[in-house]
DNA sequence: ATCGTTCCCGATACCGGTAACAGGAACGTT
DNA sequence: AACGTTCCTGTTACCGGTATCGGGAACGAT
């Protein structure tokens, strides 16, 4: 019963041709005083909203971006999310939202279709990289026609990329617990198919060998991101390591089941053992001890993406000049908190 | 360089018009076997995507959702966001998503006019209810042409409303704790503007009241859902009421913030004060001590609601059938852990 | 008076699909 | 032979906007 209200019924309404009205839709000079008034005077009283979809078709963008990402359930991912649309939103750019069912994902080319389709300016595509899973990207990605930025993961060539530097974040994390007086500093990883957990991995390696300090195989272990599996990566090590005096935990939730290990075995934090961790959950501070960690501004970086991409965006609109494709690094942060001071140094 | 491939392109192609490439896309009967197979040859060679666009403006309807979110860094929205996106997908709806600025916001027309002018054919309004941000949509809503689906609130008139039932949850944390043997139980509530905060409040309430023991103002305090606000809402209940032997609390990062005040004090927890939390965040089974707490399925939350809209959608565009609004209410669940069990029952 | 500008505005084609109609070919029926 | 069906296909008109072109009116300049 509620027709939508088309630019025709406006015109008819104003009695005038519809592309005066669209005129006035987007501003053009070339309208006169009296006119503008008059159409602007209906479009208020009718309450017309053009349609989107319509100007989309008609003109050869969509003002709308692309995004691709996977595990939103979990903390990272989403807060990421957030700053993708804070961003898009500020920007005056529309969000279409596509979920991978899994981080493992390959069949890629659905999903760039199926935003294509919708006529995305570009697309940011905010998994991480994992395994393989920007292989068969790559190759889908030469007959692309639009922008696309990825998010989290290392160097390659003609890519636009936006990524914390997780190499530095491990060094920091490790030289901190160094200056602290700590030497037999162990580390519990992410899957290494994870580009994340190398970096943080490689970072607390780099950062142990320029100290000095010999590693051996028994130093760390690996888990999967989550709690269960930092606890039995922590009895492992401890098994193995009887020397270990600080560990390096490759994130806050595994750092959790690792807490809850020591806590369970009667050892003290820090004193026994000193803890450090990485993402900065917001129950991080609250736990016990509250946890030094590594925060990565994760929002920020999903700011970022969607600056740079609609930049690209708007530049390739405008003429010839294209950009060159670059990657941005974002500084992580460290907080020290009570798991990692040293109370009494020896 | 790279110009899409249209369906003139296809037509020119396979030697037919563009009408015949069109019902060959759409799978109608109406094509001979022969002229099917040729099209789809060529549809094949030349990667020929459809324009969704182009559909959509043509067709009645997008297959696009719309999905208004707020507080997208929060693990509730995400998870909720998480269901939505998988069972949009599975059912083959693409997602419009719009994060509000805040959970206050009342500029609600905005948002509704940019989804619909991007045609979409319905739209799940997942933001709690919160303070009177229901009131200004309800005046926005009659005359709105597609249909909308409401997570997380109150029962309302002419409103379909999916909804987990907080008020059951908040009894069964509550009488969990009586049947431990718990008498004196305290309440630490999110903001009671909040729906869900109330809710859970008045279980906890009348769950007590059930049980013949007397409550007073001093039983509880409120927060602000963040662990800091639990802390200092414990430390204020501890003050007000000696008796206490447990406390069920609004949310697990408020029972982490109490947690660690209690830890700080010398409380033994759970036998001197027992803990009942709510949310199950992965985090809280190996809180010190793992903490018991109600879960809700948000995730579910999400899948029952794009399958709901989706029905309503397909129901009208079919014909003159009219579903009525309804409300679907999920059940919440106990998870008991060690914080709320008695060792030395008295 | 003629011409060139500038200012407004409308007619028309187009974006890339779908819907509705019409019509030719092949076939069976009477 | 004439007719009705069925099957297949193309033509045309839309969906709701924008881009392009062209032209009338008003004005100043020559």
């Amino acid at each position: 019963m509620n027709k939508k209200v088309t630019i025709k019924d406006v015109a008819i309404a104003a009695g005038v041709s519809h592309q005066t009205v669209s005129r006035v839709m987007n501003n053009r000079p070339d309208v006169a005083r009296e006119t503008r008034l008059r159409v602007l005077k209906v479009i208020e009283q009718l309450n017309y909203q053009p349609s989107a979809i319509a100007r989309s078709l008609s003109r050869r963008h969509s003002y709308t971006l692309g995004v691709v990402t996977a595990g939103l359930k979990y903390i990272g991912p989403s807060r990421t999310l957030n700053g993708i649309t804070r961003q898009a939103e500020d920007l005056g750019y529309g969000l279409i939202l596509k979920e991978l069912p899994s981080f493992h994902t390959t069949s890629i080319k659905p999903i760039l279709d199926f935003l294509v389709s919708r006529q995305v300016d570009g697309i940011i595509w905010a998994v991480s990289e994992i395994g393989a899973n920007r292989d068969h990207l790559q190759s889908q990605l030469n007959d692309l026609s639009i922008p696309m930025i990825f998010l989290t993961m290392g160097a390659r060539d003609n890519m636009f990329i936006v990524a914390v530097d997780n190499y530095l974040g491990g060094r920091m994390a490790t030289e901190h617990l160094l200056e602290q007086g700590f030497r037999n500093v162990a580390h519990i990883s992410g899957p290494l198919e994870w580009w994340e957990a190398r970096q943080r991995k490689t970072g607390w390696h780099d950062a142990l060998i320029e100290a000095g300090i010999p590693l051996s195989e028994h130093h760390w272990a690996s888990g999967d991101w989550s709690s269960p599996s930092g606890k039995a990566a922590m009895a492992q090590i401890l098994d193995n390591f009887p020397d270990i005096d600080a560990v390096f935990i490759g994130n806050d939730q595994m750092a959790l089941g690792a807490l809850h290990h020591a806590c369970k075995c009667g050892i003290k934090v820090p004193d026994e053992l000193a803890f450090v961790g990485f993402d900065n959950l917001p129950e991080s501070e609250f736990f016990w001890p509250s946890l030094t960690t590594v925060r990565q501004n994760l929002r920020q970086l999903g700011n970022i993406a969607v600056q740079e991409l609609v930049r690209i965006i708007e530049v390739n609109r405008q003429g010839e000049e294209t950009i060159e494709p670059k990657i941005i690094t974002l500084q992580p942060e460290l907080i020290v908190r009570q798991s990692s001071i040293k109370i009494n140094p020896s």
